[in-house]
DNA sequence: ACCTGAACACCGTTCAAGT
DNA sequence: ACCTGAACACCGTTCAAGT
């Protein structure tokens, strides 16, 4: 479907999707669409063209969020010790969001994201990260009522610690906190 | 500094922060300052005399919630099973914060809240916190290096889950989780 | 087809006038 | 002293005019 936008609109788009990123790496969750247009060098309606709401656009930073998680996953389950595997899943995942504040204000924003744009690259991601969490359950190496379920909600745990932590790696204590819960029985 | 308030005014304050905690608690997080005056009986102007900023109005909300943690705590600490009230003094306090909009949101909303405000309200609550977790640190219950520090981040992240767990009950699995996290090595 | 930016809407906040 | 609400400011969003 892209194929069908006119190349000066796709580059729009691109340039769009690159200044809001830097512009909510760099100056935290409060940019404007005005900023990010001008940062951009298009006017306002051409954002609006193609993000239709701020949440759009945010929604479309979180989508390539996901599928770095996804290749985070396929690495994580090349690692041969399961409990390693998961632990590498979550750290590496933490890791990953630390800094993108694009992400952050997605999931702590609050006002719906549209999670619905997003339902296939979740779906990608959860494939691995479902296979490398009940491996872990079968080898005994985590507790076995643990499932994928239990992933975003803690990652969103995690991510509110990066968010409202006073210091800036506080959250990686939260992180070895949830991986000491995983222990079995 | 209270007792300086002409009588009106006090009933006027005390009858904003009854509509304010109501409308969150039933409409959530984006309730209007009108809203809350309209339904307080005043006029907006007033809602600013008496508190500067939307925020203020929230910190205060969240004063009145800290005051309840005090009294969580210093309940649980007659718990004698030293893992008991430790697990109480988690479960009590996110019961306490569980359909609390106000409070939820001035964790959540990002926008700094006041905590200055709070400090006296928070060094209240981590006076019988403090000692609850120290003992269970001493008896072996928990895990040696756990302190109070510690509680703030983890509470924050069953909040989050609250907030954006799809159904209303997700949060006490997360709970589970992290009590589990605590046993000792 | 797509771009532009002036204009609109919404809501937090202020302040001149009233009691 | 305190109250009131019309007016202002700010920012997300729309839409008529332009290419």
């Amino acid at each position: 479907m892209e194929k069908t936008l006119r190349a000066d609109a796709r580059r729009n788009r691109e340039k769009i999707m690159v200044a809001a990123r830097e512009l909510f790496a760099r100056e935290g969750e409060d940019v404007q669409i005005e900023q990010i247009a001008a940062h951009a060098g298009v006017g306002i309606g051409t954002v609006y063209r193609h993000f239709p709401t701020k949440q759009d656009l945010v929604t479309e930073l979180v989508r390539s969020r996901f599928q770095q998680f996804t290749e985070i996953a396929l690495a994580a389950e090349e690692i041969e010790d399961p409990a390693e595997a998961v632990a590498t899943l979550f750290t590496e995942s933490a890791n990953a969001v630390e800094g993108d504040a694009g992400f952050q204000m997605a999931i702590m924003g609050v006002e719906d994201l549209e999670w619905e744009g997003i339902e296939e690259e979740k779906a990608a991601f959860a494939g691995p990260a479902t296979r490398i969490i009940e491996r872990a359950v079968k080898a005994g190496a985590i507790r076995p009522d643990f499932s994928f379920d239990d992933f975003p909600m803690l990652m969103c745990g995690i991510t509110s610690t990066m968010y409202f932590g006073p210091g800036g790696g506080e959250w990686r204590r939260h992180l070895d906190l949830i991986l000491a819960g995983l222990r079995p029985g």
